[in-house]
Order: structure tokens, then C-alpha cells, then sequence
DNA sequence: TGTACATCAGTGAACGCGCGTTCACTGATGTAC
DNA sequence: TGTACATCAGTGAACGCGCGTTCACTGATGTAC
């Protein structure tokens, strides 16, 4: 049992501490030029080693900007769940959470919400991931009484997540089309804002998303 | 004055529509593989040209970027003007000429609202052209009764456009308000469209766009 | 109308760069007896 | 505890590619007398 117990051999261990630092390094890069920055060579360097050598790691670059981005869906939903956890599960404070996650690494949301990667398809995994952070959401708008709107929403197959747990079709359709404005509108002033579109104007970026997201948060 | 008339000599016209080709052929390279994807040399293959000769026509990929970008704001701003023009000045009639614009050329959408182009800092000239869009929104919102709302908006200096003439700061609070949502409400439903980002999802943009436009309409 | 000259479009070769990726290899770390 | 072997991290050189850009040039088009 000793052996089974403790899967991870220093090897191994030594392993995914040299992955987690070329994920790091290929973070900087993202962060500070944009995804297209994005080099196999250039994390190399960064970390004193050949370029070939972090085929050890990843197969191809396409493999790392894969995994980044279903990290970076992963970080968002767990941000989520954990804002929930604190009791700050409401509308106001997801929108809130939504802010603060994205400020802190633009280019991050840009990877889950922005334009599409060139080249890269997404993997069902992230479907499921995004329709994760929908859920999130429609039960922060479940106190919302069921009046059938207009028929925006057609309803659809669930889907599954990596654990066989049904994810997707959450809430009425009531509380999907307020949890849909949510996602949009925030998104509106967010990407904006991130873009710099907003910064030639008299306006405040924090105040704006502040004033759309009461507007959300009063039904 | 027949040489003063016709400034266009032969070589000049010529030149000219050299010119634009290489705008073509490089607006078909974003629209396929977005902004990145743009290169003088690959636009010169498709031309029958060597490399080398693009340099008669642009001093550098940067400028023929700067170029586009300019070119795409224009032509929004020329597609507002010919919708205002055709009695369809309304919020609900701006909303619906915007996506169709937007449709039209996602890339072009994107080189215009999505996020910073890496390398490229935008000229003061764009910045007039971002403040007539803005303007032509709020002569759209004129009609808002004027409640002083929360302080979302600022004021600052008017800008000046490339002829002199002021743009931004036109409209009361309300009517800046007003159209400040406008872009905002639409940019989020439309950027999240053009990106896939609505795809995975049981809903219609067309109709969700079409809902978040109503409620604008509505005041 | 013809000749001499200037302008300018476009070529072809070259420079230096960085990229992703492969491959044969060295040397250290771990494993089995 | 020591030896023989397998595993695997990392190297260095190379391949082929495409890029932006420069430069000396050829040849056609236009201009001036």
C-alpha cells in the first residue's frame, strides 16, 4: 500500500514543477504581448533551456495553449464557486468576483471570452466548462419570478462534464434568459474597458459596469 | 485651370488603384485568419508581386495596418451616417445597422471594438472618429427626458476631427447615458456572437440582440 | 515629331531574425538483482 | 552494498519556413525642349 498510496515519485514531482513553471512563463508572455506571443522558444530561454528541451513537457505549442486556456476556464469557475462558498453567491457579488478576476489578468479573459483563438478548436472539455460558469450563474437568478419572455432560449441537450456530472439547463427559462443578460451586458462593459475602448471617453469603466450590473440585480 | 482640375494624372490613378487592391488582398487575409495573419509578402504572392515592390505603396506592414483600422472606422461611420440618412436614425434602426455591419466582416467588427491590435497604437485621428460614433448614438438618445443619473459620466474636452470640426460632447447627461448602454448592451451580445461564444448554447442571437435593442428603444 | 532626360514601378537577391519541430546524442537518476 | 541495466531530462545541431525590410538594378512611362 505504501506504494499506491504516494502516486507521485520525486520524479514525477520534479516533472510537474517544470510544467507548471513552462505554464507560468508562457502566462508572462501572454500577458505582457498577447497570445500570439506565445513561444516554445521563447519560454526556453526564459528558463535557461534548449528549446527542444520542453518537448519533454508538451508536445507541441498547440498542447500548451490548449491547457492554458482550459486553466484559464478552470481559475474562472473556481473563482466563481468560491465566491459562492462565501456567501457572496448573488448576482452583485458574481458580478463583482467577474471584475476583479478579469482585471487581474486581461489577457486571461480574453483567452475565454474574446475572439477566437487562431488556429485553436476547443475542446469539449472547455463546452462544458462554459456551460458550467451558465449554471453558476442561472442559480444566482433563481429568485426570479418564471414569466415566459420572449422565446430567446430554445431548450437543449445537457451536456456532461469531465466527471459524468450533468452540467447545462439549469434554473427556468426565466432565470437562463436573466443569467444570458448578465453574462452579455457585464461582458459589454468588460471587454471594452479591457480594451481601452472606453478610456477616450468621460467616463468611468467601474461605475458603468457597477450601474448595468444594480440594473441586473434588481430583477 | 485644366491642370489645377483634374489632379489625377494617369500614373497618380493608377497608383491609386494599386493601392487599393493590397487593401483588398489584405482585408481577405484578416477575414480568413484574422489580424495576425496579415503579411506583405503573402499579399504580393496573391498580386503576381514581388515583395519588394509593396514598398512603393506602404513604407511598412504598420502603416497599411493603421491604414485598415482607419478604413474600418470609416466605413462604420459612413454606414451610421447612411442609416441616420435613410430615416433610420432611431436607436432600434442604429442597433440593427450595427449588427448587420458587424456581420458583414467580424475581423473588421473586432480590428474596431475588439481588443488591442499588439504593436498598434491608435491614432488621434481615430480617436475623433470613435467620438462621432458616439455622437451620432447620442443624437440618437435625444429624445431621453433628461434625469440627472448617476454619475457615470463625466465631462471632458471635446476633441477635434481631422476637419477642424468638434465631435464629442454633444447631447445632455441622459442622451450620453443612454447611448453609452447602447454600445455597451450590443457590443456584449454581438462580441460574444461573432466569437463562437454563443454557439454551445441553446439560444438565438439574433433574437437576443433583437431583445436587448427593444429594451433600449423602449427608454 | 523626335530626342534627351527624369521619374517611378517593379525585380531579384540578400540580410537577419525567430519560429516549431525532429533527431541522434550525453549524462544523470532511478531500479533490479 | 555493489553492479548492470533501463529510464528519462536535457543538449546541440539541423531543417524548412516565412517574415519585414533594404538595396542596387532594369525598364517602362511621362516630360521638356
Amino acid at each position: 500500500m505504501g506504494e499506491a498510496a504516494s502516486t507521485t515519485t520525486p520524479r514525477e514531482r520534479y516533472r510537474q514543477q517544470v510544467r507548471s513553471e513552462i505554464k507560468e512563463r508562457a502566462w508572462e508572455q501572454i500577458t505582457a504581448a498577447g497570445t500570439s506571443a506565445l513561444s516554445l522558444n521563447g519560454i526556453a530561454r526564459l528558463m535557461g533551456l534548449s528549446g527542444a528541451g520542453l518537448y519533454r513537457y508538451f508536445t507541441s505549442r498547440d498542447e500548451l495553449l490548449t491547457e492554458l486556456i482550459h486553466d484559464a476556464y478552470q481559475s474562472l469557475v473556481g473563482t466563481l464557486r468560491t465566491a459562492t462558498a462565501q456567501g457572496k453567491g448573488d448576482l452583485s457579488g458574481l458580478g463583482q468576483t467577474l471584475r476583479m478576476w478579469a482585471l487581474d489578468d486581461p489577457q486571461r479573459y480574453f483567452l475565454v471570452y474574446g475572439p477566437p483563438v487562431p488556429g485553436y478548436r476547443g475542446a469539449a472539455d472547455v463546452a462544458a466548462l462554459a456551460a458550467e460558469i451558465m449554471d453558476i450563474l442561472t442559480d444566482a437568478c433563481a429568485d426570479v419570478p418564471d414569466v415566459p419572455d420572449a422565446p430567446v432560449i430554445t431548450p437543449g441537450a445537457p451536456l456532461e462534464d469531465g466527471s459524468g456530472r450533468s452540467v447545462g439547463r439549469a434554473g427556468t427559462a426565466s432565470a437562463q434568459r436573466l443569467a444570458l443578460s448578465f453574462r452579455t451586458r457585464l461582458h459589454g462593459v468588460l471587454s471594452l474597458e479591457l480594451s481601452g475602448h472606453l478610456a477616450g471617453m468621460e467616463c468611468d469603466p467601474a461605475l458603468l459596469y457597477q450601474a448595468e450590473l444594480d440594473l441586473l440585480a434588481a430583477h
